[in-house]
DNA sequence: CGAAAATCATTAGGAGGCTAACAGTCAGCC
DNA sequence: GGCTGACTGTTAGCCTCCTAATGATTTTCG
């Protein structure tokens, strides 16, 4: 559900209009900071209209892709073994609250895509098994979500790919180490 | 608000075993492909947790960027010219629906940073204005938000920024080429 | 002139996020 | 044996986004 506001960019020589304003703004910076937003934004919206031609939302079909790799027989590969079962599980692995994601486990479990079992170790808990209807729709739709990342990905060649996970990854190191924010005060 | 699912990228080697199983999914695509959501939204989740502690959400935030580079004195400059009054230009530029526009405006003129005007000269319009509160907010918080993107984009140099933008440019390029979804059939 | 079409903002209802509070269950520790 | 605390999943209420339908107004054109 992207909502990135700012549809048309900016062009650089407001940013350096607005620069003289603003000491703080860093025109290249700032340029590099909207591109990134707005081409993910961009990329997010593909692939979520495809998955709602598909008839699926992108936190459902997240839920889907987690529950995917671990119903199935068990691989003993070490790297990508058991997935989450629970809704506690499916909570932390997708990054969303556990209220949330008894929100989408019911709307999966309406439409008929997972089932809730109770555990027969912890009466507390619940496991969460997708439905044969839930299979067969990963079935069908996953070749077309990768090659839409295909697609997508496309336009660069697989060096290109190396430069941008690695500025990327640049990025995310940039950010674990900055401080998270403190309330802005309401007197200067 | 950002909710990208699978808060942990799987590593390459499960990208390379997913591969054997489905012949559409390109690893090396499939990493930067993710590698790009997912750093867009850590630094998207962050401009929204400065924004939360300031006190207003991306989309409100969104509404006065746009009123406030049109409701100061005119300046002549064709690229940096008039912004959006109305809720329809409003709702334009920022590429969200009428109906939501009209929520954000509710939510900003219950909280005094606009007021809604009928317009003189079509009384189906209005006019949206911002107020002083909200001219004093963005002078406060302006140059927090920008110093944000300038320390985000702090992880690289000059030229690095430029090569982002570059590739950016080619996924932003490629979007555009390619046709939008069709509804996914449901018989094979 | 007057009816049809277009455009305006809004409302209603749904989905997916969040926090906070809740009842049920398990584990530990006197 | 029975508290206490930690953990489970859920509920309730709020926010932001969407689509679809509505009423009011302007514009267009026969």
């Amino acid at each position: 559900m992207p909502h990135l506001m700012l549809k048309d960019l900016p062009r650089y020589e407001c940013l350096l209009e607005a620069a003289r304003e603003f000491p703080e703004l860093d025109p290249t910076a700032a340029e590099a900071y909207l591109h990134l937003l707005r081409t993910a934004d961009d990329v997010f919206a593909l692939s979520e209209s495809r998955l709602a031609a598909a008839g699926i939302s992108q936190g459902r079909f997240g839920v889907l892709m987690l529950l995917s790799h671990c119903s199935g027989p068990r691989n003993g590969n070490a790297s990508c073994a058991t997935g989450p079962r629970t809704p506690a599980e499916l909570a932390d692995a997708a990054g969303v609250t556990r209220a949330t994601m008894t929100g989408l486990i019911d709307t999966l479990e309406r439409d008929g895509y997972v089932v809730r079992e109770p555990d027969p170790s912890d009466r507390r808990m619940l496991l969460v098994r997708l439905t044969r209807k839930a299979e067969n729709f990963l079935t069908r739709f996953l070749p077309i979500h990768f090659r839409g990342a295909s697609e997508v990905m496309g336009a660069l060649s697989d060096s290109e790919r190396k430069t941008l996970v690695r500025l990327l990854g640049k990025i995310q190191h940039q950010l674990a180490t900055l401080p998270p924010p403190a309330p802005t005060q309401k007197t200067a």
